[in-house]
DNA sequence: CCTTAATTCTTACTGGTGTAATAGATATTA
DNA sequence: TAATATCTATTACACCAGTAAGAATTAAGG
């Protein structure tokens, strides 16, 4: 598994919509990154091509439009950019991550609950 | 609690050096990250010039030689990043992280022993 | 006090990113 | 088929980051 390669933050957003809607056109593209953002149509437009430059994505000429797919999955993405920041920041170690949120009161109680409740779920997913 | 100064990530290896270390000298610094990199100490004097000027290290001058210290502390610095890490591909939350490292098979079982212990300590400490 | 050696400051260059405008190609319509 | 409207491709430009060389300064020793 080669690394992916590296998308920009504004890149990612324009990524976010692809990966949910794919296949989908340019102007969908923008359409739907104008609820969001205030780019220019010109500047979604550059991200695209970058992307498809880079190898993210791909495209099928519909008659006159682009109609653009993922070339890597979201999910394997999310991964790789998890485990460079876990690597950075907390030795690779997600235990040392969860223990210094804990200690700073990052955490509510709630979400310590919930993360309980994960866990207690993936022990009963082990057991069977 | 403003934005604190981004730092790259060349810049964060030697932050990590001056965090464990201050007050330092430039020539100290480069010691240090010479055994773990092969950068030229001149590359080194611009990343520490550059983390001056961000406002994130200041310096006394020692007769001819500088002295640094962080202005700005590991922990906010890493909180800050980790918040931003986990809105970015977590929509903020942890249990998501967490529960997407599950699902992709990302943790050993030793791992999620030692999270759900975490979990249980912490739970004491809410009790008292 | 002047030379030298050490240290800091200025300048440089490439590649990526944010942000977009303009030019070129193509399909649709009059 | 020619003009127009719509897409895509090319070009632009400033700033940041990685990487470093060369110039300037300053302390110390002869």
């Amino acid at each position: 598994m080669s690394a992916l390669p590296q998308i920009s933050e504004a890149e990612y957003e324009v990524m976010k919509i692809v990966w949910k809607y794919a296949p989908i056109s340019t102007n969908e593209i923008t359409e739907k990154l104008l609820e969001t953002s205030s780019w220019s149509p010109k500047t979604i437009q550059t991200l695209i091509k970058r992307l498809v430059n880079k190898g993210v994505l791909t495209y099928e000429k519909e008659s006159r439009v682009f109609v653009y797919t993922p070339l890597i999955q979201e999910c394997d993405y999310i991964g790789q950019e998890s485990k460079s920041f876990l690597d950075r920041f907390y030795g690779g170690n997600i235990t040392t991550m969860l223990s210094s949120f804990i200690e700073n009161d990052r955490l509510s109680e709630s979400e310590i609950n919930g993360l309980r409740s994960l866990l207690s779920e993936s022990f009963h997913k082990e057991e069977n």
